[in-house]
DNA sequence: GCCTACAGTCTACATTGTAGAGAAGTTGTT
DNA sequence: AACAACTTCTCTACAATGTAGACTGTAGGC
């Protein structure tokens, strides 16, 4: 979608200006933003950059570190203010800010879902458990004890996850064709096996995402809250 | 590591058999589960069956599709039973059984994941979206109104697959260590910055997934119950 | 000047997916 | 049995990838 986010001059390499991490991962990301993961090689991104591929492993271990950095990056976009009073108001604006950010970079997603799953907690990026440490931290200081804030950054993080994930799945294949079934590419399944689903075409066809996650949120919040011992409210089983 | 001899039909040398799509498949899903998504390769997988790596694909028409069938493969072994009255009590019973067969294959789980990323609902393995068909039917069925019962699909399936994810990232690095923080190697990250994740390490260090699954099911799907126009009676944990 | 450290490059190689032509095997028809 | 029309499997070949290792350049300190 949108062409430069980041200072990188893709076409005409401005010859001599040393590298730097954040200059290889921003143009990484650029790349992959616009061309798609498989886009990502040494040599593109090298090529992009003016420099010999090889180069590249000064800043980057090898491809999958790159990838990581590329998931930092990302990342480092979501702001967190962790002293916000409000825990309930601060996580609906954390998950409209990550659905945003996942919005803006849909091909970096699979590497936010993916990447952790082959990495133990303690070797991952900081970057990357940075808001992990940041909701607790908003939670406990809400009046969660430690345990519950775990639970419900758990079920709250899931959810979101999923979410984003349900919602970039979701993706019209052919814009310009104002039959339902066919902007889905629904037309392709057989009507005996799948007449559930080709006849909510209409409805997938327009798909609010973020009135979804707000309504998920509420009800996964507002449940949190009258099954743990709350820090302000009050509704008590 | 063991060392490798090309011109050896190694562990599975059933020499003379005629391939088929299921046999391919389940070498392929073997593959996975043993080693890893990397190790799926089409010399390998060729090797494995004893054939000539090119002969796979007269059974799939790229790698990319290999994995695609794979997914398929895993997904098929979900049952789920379109005519249950009571619901929640099947959704409840399909999160269990889907967080399983997860824990059985999760080396798949990435592919569960990210396959339908780059792929519209329309061109999916028919078998990947069979879950999402029973379950409109057994919600439609069970009285929900369709656009009610994707809604609840959403944010049920949703939080699901963010929950296996969240689960399976969870893993532990190295399960002979009896202190906690080293067992998740969160001895690594620095305590300035990570103390709430440094505290809860012995929490994290014993995860019940199932109840914490349960838990946020029940949540949802009673929070969704009370928010729609509903069926039966509304389930009261 | 020379020395050391670091940034970037060059060459080389093993591994990957897969195109294209052909061989081997199977099945149907006479 | 003989042939033909298939399907299935194999062989060869190639371009692309990640990355090891040795090398070249460059910048600053003495």
């Amino acid at each position: 979608m949108s062409p430069e986010e980041h200072p990188v001059p893709p076409p005409t390499p401005a010859k001599k200006t040393r590298l730097s991490r954040e200059l290889v991962l921003s143009a990484a990301l650029a790349l992959v933003d616009s061309e798609g993961l498989d886009a990502l090689t040494m040599r593109r991104l090298g090529q992009q950059l003016g420099r010999d591929p090889m180069s590249l492993y000064r800043y980057a271990d090898n491809r999958a570190a790159l990838l990581d950095g590329v998931s930092e990056l990302v990342l480092n976009e979501l702001a967190i203010i962790p002293d916000d009073p409000d825990w309930q108001a601060q996580l609906r604006r954390i998950a409209h800010d990550l659905r945003l950010l996942a919005l803006r970079h849909p091909n970096v997603v699979p590497l936010l879902v993916t990447r952790p799953l082959s990495t133990p907690l303690g070797l991952r990026p900081l970057g990357t458990l940075r808001p992990l440490e940041q909701i607790l931290s908003l939670l406990i200081d809400a009046g969660f004890a430690p345990v519950d804030a775990l639970h419900v950054y758990r079920a709250y993080y899931g959810y979101l996850y999923g979410h984003i994930l349900n919602e970039l799945q979701e993706f019209v294949v052919d814009p310009d064709e104002n039959e339902a079934l066919l902007r889905l590419g629904l037309h392709r399944l057989p009507p005996k096996d799948f007449p559930r689903l080709r006849a909510l075409a209409p409805v997938l066809a327009d798909y609010d995402g973020m009135a979804e996650l707000d309504e998920g949120i509420n009800i996964l919040l507002s449940g949190l809250a009258a099954h743990l011992p709350l820090p302000g409210a009050s509704a008590k089983p």
